[in-house]
DNA sequence: GATGAATGAGTTTTCATTCAT
DNA sequence: TATGAATGAAAACTCATTCAT
C-alpha cells in the first residue's frame, strides 16, 4: 500500500520498514468481508465522526451481520485504531527515508526542488485518502494513542531529519537564520494550508496543479510582499 | 461581550451589529443555572467532542437536574448550537467593521501594521475562546446549519472586505501580484499555523509574544528563504 | 427488617447495629418501583439463577421499563449484590448479639435450650428468605465481594463469640472435649442439614416443628447409637 | 472409571451394572479431542457457573475449533449433562452394591466400620471429582433432568437398599429408635458437612484422616454432649 | 422554574449455533 | 471429522427526552 504513494520509495529505515511490512502484511490478511467492513467503517467514521457512528450502521453498509464486525475486532474503537492508526504512518512515512539524509549534499537551488516534491507527494496523499485523513484529523485530539503515536512520529521525523535538513540550507544560505521550530512552522502552515484548501474546502475549484505548487513554495520562500522594482 | 474582545470594537455595519446585539441581550437574560449549563456544556462538549458527551454529566457538571438542561434548550444539539453559532461570528466579527474600509486609505506601510493588529487579536481571541474554538472546529463538518454559517460570514467578508483591500495593497505595491485567494489563503495558513501552534499544541512553549508577531509577519511577507547579502 | 426476625433482638455490637441500621435505611429510601425491581430481581435470580437472568425479564415482571433498573443500579451485579449481601448479614446477625456473651453464666443444662433456640430461629429465617438464601448459596462462590464478606462475618462470630462459648460449656462438662472447629462443625452440618431438609429439599413433608428442633438436637448432642439399656 | 474408585468394586445390580458399563463405553469411544473438549467444559463450567461459561473459551481451553463441540454435542446443554449427568451416578453407585444387602448379616458392632468405609470412600471420591461435584451441586437446582435423575437415583437407594439396613441396625440395638429418615438425614448431614469442609471450604485445612473418620462417625453416633464420668 | 424518576429506542457487545470448505 | 467465519437473536447498558410533582 505505500508502494507507488510515495515519491521516495526505497531505502527507508528499518524500524519504518519493520512498521511498514507489517502494515502490509496485515491488509493481505484480511478477507473479502473484513476489507468491506474497513470500507464501510471509514465512511460512516468519516461522515458522522467516530462517536456518532453505529456499528449497526456500519454492518448493514458492508452488507455483513453486526457481529461479524465484533469477530474481526474486539470493539469499536478497535475497528477505529486499526483503521486511523495506519494513516498516521503513511503520513509521516516519506520523511523517514534514508534519502532524506542525501538531501543534505544537495546543491543549494534543491531547496525549492525539495520543497515541492514533497508538497506534490502529500497532496497526491492526500487526495487518495481523503476520508482517512478527516477520520484521523477529527480522532486524534479524543484518543490517547492516537495522539501519542502521532506525536511520536513527528518528533522522530523533527529530530532526526527535518532539523539537520534545516540547519544545513542555512549554512548555505538557503534559508534565512531563524530557529528551526519558525521554519517548519511556516513550511507546514503553508504546505497544510494549501492541501485543506484544494482538497477539503474546495475540492472543486480548479487550479493548474503544477502551478500551484510553484507558487505556493514560492510564497513560502519569498513571502507575499511587493518586491521594489 | 464583544466589546473590548476586539481590538476595532465601533462602529459596524447594520447586519452585524444587529447580530451581536442580539447574542448580547440573550446573555444578559441568562439565569444563574443557565450559566451554569452553558460552562458546564462547554466544558464536556470541547472535551469528549459533541456526540460522546453527556446530557447528564453536563448536568451533573452544572449542578442542575437533566431536566433544567430541557428546560432551556430544546435538544442537545440547541444546546450546541446556542454555543458555537455566537462564537463563529465573535471569530469573523471585527472583519466586519468600518474601519476596516479606512484601511483603504493608509499609507503603503501600513500593511504589515495591519497584519500585526489582526494577528495579535485573533492570537488574544483564541486564547480565551480556546475551548469554545475546539468545539466549533469539531462540530462544524458535522452540523449543516454551522458550516452554512461559517462559510456565510467567510464569504461576506472576503468579497465585502478583504479583497478590496488586498487589491488596494496590491495597486500600492505592498503586495505581489497574484490571485487575492492565494494571498488569503498564504496569510490565513500562516496565521492559524501560529495560533494553532501556541494556543494548542505547545500552549507551554515559551515565547515572546510581539517578536512571535512581528516574525510570522515578516515570514509572511518576506518568506524563509535566505537573502542574498 | 431485622426486627421481629430475630429471637435475639437488643443490644447488639455497635458495628453490626451500625450495619443494620444502614440496611434499614436503604429499605426506607425505596420507591415503590424500586421495591418491584428487588422483588422481580430475588423471583428470577432464585429461578434460574444470576448468570441466566436477564434484566429484561426483570424489568417486565416488576413492570418497569428496562432502563429504570439501571437507574437504580449501575449494573446486573450491583443488583444481586444488593440482593444478596444484606441477607449473609442477616444470616449472622443474632450470633452477634450482646446477649451471646451472657450466655456464658447459663448453669449446665442451659446448652441445650441454647441450641434450640438458634436452631428454631434460623429455621424460621430460612423459610422466610428461602429465595434469598438460594441466590446467596448460589452466588457465593462465584462474586468474590461475597465470598469475602461470608468469610468476614464467619470468621468474626466464630472468634469473637462461638469459640469462648463453647470451651466455657466444656469447662462446665456440658460438651465433650474436643477442637472447638469440630463442635462447630457437628452443629452447624445437623442445623444445615435440618433446615435444607425442611426448607429446601422437602418443604411439604409434615413434621411437629418443636418435636423436630429438640430430637435434631438430641441427636448432636447424645448421636444415633443405640443406648445400652 | 469406576473401577477402583469405590471401596466396593464388584457385583452389583444388573440395572446399575448396565448404566456404569454403558458410561464407561462412552468413555472409550471417546476421541482425543473429544476428551479435551470435557476436560476444558469441566474447568470452565465449575470456575464460571454452566451460564456464565462461553463454548468459545472452552473450545480455546481445549485446543479445537468452536465447532467441533457442537460436532460431538448437540447443544452446550447436551455437553453439561454428559459431564453432570454420569457424576450422579458415581455418586450414588457405591450404595447400589450386592455387598450392601449383605451388611444386614453383620454383627452388631460393624455398624461404625461400615459409616467409617463410606466416609473415607466418599471423601475420596469428592476430593477426586471435586470440580464435577462442583457443577452438579451448582446445576441440578437448574436441570430438571439432572434434578430427576438424582432424586430418582437417591430414592432407590434409600427404599431398596438404606431404610432396610438402618431398620436392621435398630433391631440390634446398634442404633436408637427413631425414624429413618431422621437417622439417614444425620448421618448425611455429618458426612456432607465434614466432606464440604475438608473438600471445598478448607482443603488446605491440615488434618490426620483417619482421626477425622472416626471422630466424625464417632459424634455422629455419640453426639457432641459431655459425658457424665 | 426546577426537579429527577421514568422511559424506550438505540447502542455496543456476546454467544450458541450453523455451514461451506 | 474438523474447522472457523459468519450469523442473528438476545444480552447488558446508555441516554436524550418527557412529565408528574
Amino acid at each position: 500500500m505505500v508502494r507507488g504513494e510515495s515519491a521516495f520509495p526505497d531505502d527507508r529505515e528499518q524500524w519504518i520498514i519493520d512498521l511498514l511490512n507489517r502494515l502490509e502484511a496485515d491488509d493481505v490478511r484480511k478477507t473479502e468481508k473484513q476489507i468491506r467492513i474497513i470500507e464501510a467503517a471509514v465512511e460512516v467514521f468519516s461522515e458522522k465522526g467516530f462517536a456518532a457512528a453505529s456499528t449497526s450502521e456500519i454492518a448493514q453498509r458492508a452488507g455483513v451481520a453486526e457481529g461479524t464486525i465484533f469477530r474481526h475486532y474486539k470493539t469499536k474503537k478497535d475497528l477505529l485504531l486499526s483503521i486511523a492508526a495506519p494513516v498516521a504512518v503513511k503520513l509521516f512515512a516519506p520523511f523517514l527515508m534514508r534519502d532524506f539524509a542525501k538531501l543534505l549534499e544537495m546543491p543549494y537551488d534543491r531547496a525549492e526542488d525539495l520543497f515541492r516534491a514533497i508538497l506534490r507527494d502529500r497532496l497526491d496523499f492526500a487526495r487518495k485518502h481523503k476520508k482517512l485523513l478527516r477520520i484521523l484529523v477529527h480522532e486524534v485530539p479524543f484518543q490517547p494513542e492516537l495522539l501519542a503515536q502521532v506525536k511520536d512520529l513527528f518528533t522522530h521525523i523533527v529530530i532526526a531529519r527535518i532539523e539537520p535538513l534545516i540547519r544545513h540550507f542555512q549554512e548555505r544560505g538557503a534559508l534565512r537564520e531563524m530557529p528551526t521550530w519558525r521554519v517548519i512552522r511556516a513550511t507546514v502552515s503553508q504546505f497544510v494550508g494549501m492541501v485543506v484548501f484544494h482538497v477539503f474546502l474546495a475540492p472543486e475549484f480548479p487550479f493548474d496543479e503544477e502551478e500551484e505548487i510553484e507558487q505556493t513554495v514560492d510564497i513560502l520562500l519569498h513571502g507575499i510582499a511587493g518586491r521594489p522594482s
